[in-house]
DNA sequence: AATTCTTTGCGTAATATATACGCTAAGTGA
DNA sequence: TCACTTAGCGTATATATTACGCAAAGAATT
């Protein structure tokens, strides 16, 4: 029915392990570039042997079924490692896709019951969102398998992924407002004018530094440090901080009403 | 084994359907009485048939395993229908527990299999909340085998579902600050007053009535109307209405930094 | 009919937060 | 030394928030 030529999800079947055939997990994993947002995708390259043998080589998110002794939070870390060679991204859940026609294309259904081994009848899957700096030391040099692609070119992927990758990037937005996600695109020690440039681009939107300067002096979970950058073309700047603890504080307060 | 009673999910199970025996909705529907907070459950009551025949009654969340052609909406509604005669209830996803040990104890594993008639390996559960006006005309009276609870005596039941509980009145609290759960437990047409009140139980607050009505006075999709109360033993409050076009455009605009 | 009671609903003053924008300071590189 | 760029402070204005005083409107009571 099918052959897979380099199917990455083949070579991750451990012996005695049992993969659920009902509940998968999808990863969306933002790329922060200087002026860009990018999203990891994984190649799908596969031979159709029934018919007149069609060829397919397409991209889609990194995904999986989920092994039974296997928690979702595990699922989505052995997805990004074993499909795209990334470990330890944080990763959060943010939605949960059920409807009867997620895999309703054909070639859809043969995939992934071919590299299963299993027969497909419903995958309920949970998204996972995720966000790393491009720019930053830590290059994320990715598989030959998988790419950091443009949002634009993610409008027609296979099974639902491209109205996932959508809601990812909301809830994304959403969190940078509120979370501290922002400060994981960010080096240890980073300056305002990094934090304001990650949330532009992020959010798609442009801010004044001076008064995004005022607001940030008055959050107490980042800290001034004594450091300031040297050899810039321009006054230094200061380094700040993430308290982690403190964050952790400040979140419990919430405004009602 | 087990010998059910009066096991509610046996009466559910149809011909020519099929349980799926990974999936699972439970439902946390609160209800909202004058001056406190109720929550709805339904009866376990079994004989354990091994050794001693230890009979169990207690009381857990509605929910049940989730039927292959069915999306996890439907089976919420299904299960708030099948176990505690409510319907239509509005309802919304919050959580997913995914936890290997969430069927840890050694009668609630007996109890799921029997009552499903299956072998349970693995249940990740997705779990709703809902919100409703016990006060209203609409009485929501309930099965017999069902109940309104105290929150206080929810603290040890089968399962997780008393952490169940406590995550589901964060996620109703955090819905009534930024949503329109509250316009769900007012009648179509209500005062600031009620409102307040509403706000006050669910959230557990105390407000200043004059800088509320100056505050939901400015909130666009909250309409004043031409009328006014009756035969109230003070001066008659001015009736409100919700208006939920205006309401959807007013959420897309969010405040970015 | 007058009085009392309760809740509505407007107003005001003090304080805090947000926004727009001017201007100097501090480095590197020419 | 000068030009250039970004950092970082200040100020003025508008908008929100909070605390609280008080009159008005009806029903019930006297």
């Amino acid at each position: 029915m099918i052959r897979s030529e380099k199917g990455p999800i083949n070579d991750m079947i451990q012996v005695s392990r049992e993969l659920n055939p009902n509940i998968s997990v999808d990863c969306v994993v933002f790329g922060l570039r200087r002026n860009s947002l990018k999203v990891i995708l994984v190649e799908r390259s596969f031979e159709v042997l029934d018919g007149e043998g069609e060829k397919v080589s397409d991209y889609k998110l990194p995904g999986s079924l989920v092994y039974n002794d296997e928690l979702l939070d595990q699922a989505a870390q052995r997805v990004m490692r074993e499909l795209t060679g990334l470990v330890n991204i944080r990763l959060e859940r943010y939605d949960i896709l059920d409807s009867l026609e997620r895999v309703h294309k054909h070639l859809d259904k043969i995939w992934l019951e071919s590299t299963s081994g299993l027969e497909i009848n419903r995958v309920v899957s949970v998204a996972f969102f995720g966000l790393v700096n491009l720019e930053s030391d830590n290059k994320y040099v990715i598989d030959k398998s998988a790419r950091w692609m443009d949002l634009e070119e993610t409008k027609h992927l296979p099974f639902d992924h491209s109205e996932i990758i959508q809601r990812a990037l909301l809830a994304v937005q959403e969190s940078i407002r509120t979370g501290d996600l922002i400060f994981r695109v960010l080096p240890e020690k980073f300056t305002i004018a990094q934090l304001q440039r990650a949330a532009e681009v992020i959010c798609g939107v442009k801010l004044d530094s001076r008064n995004f300067r005022k607001k940030l002096k008055k959050i107490n979970f980042i800290l001034p440090l004594e450091e300031k950058q040297i050899k810039v073309a321009h006054k230094p700047a200061r380094l700040f901080g993430f308290d982690q603890k403190k964050y952790m504080e400040s979140k419990r307060k919430k405004n009602l009403f």
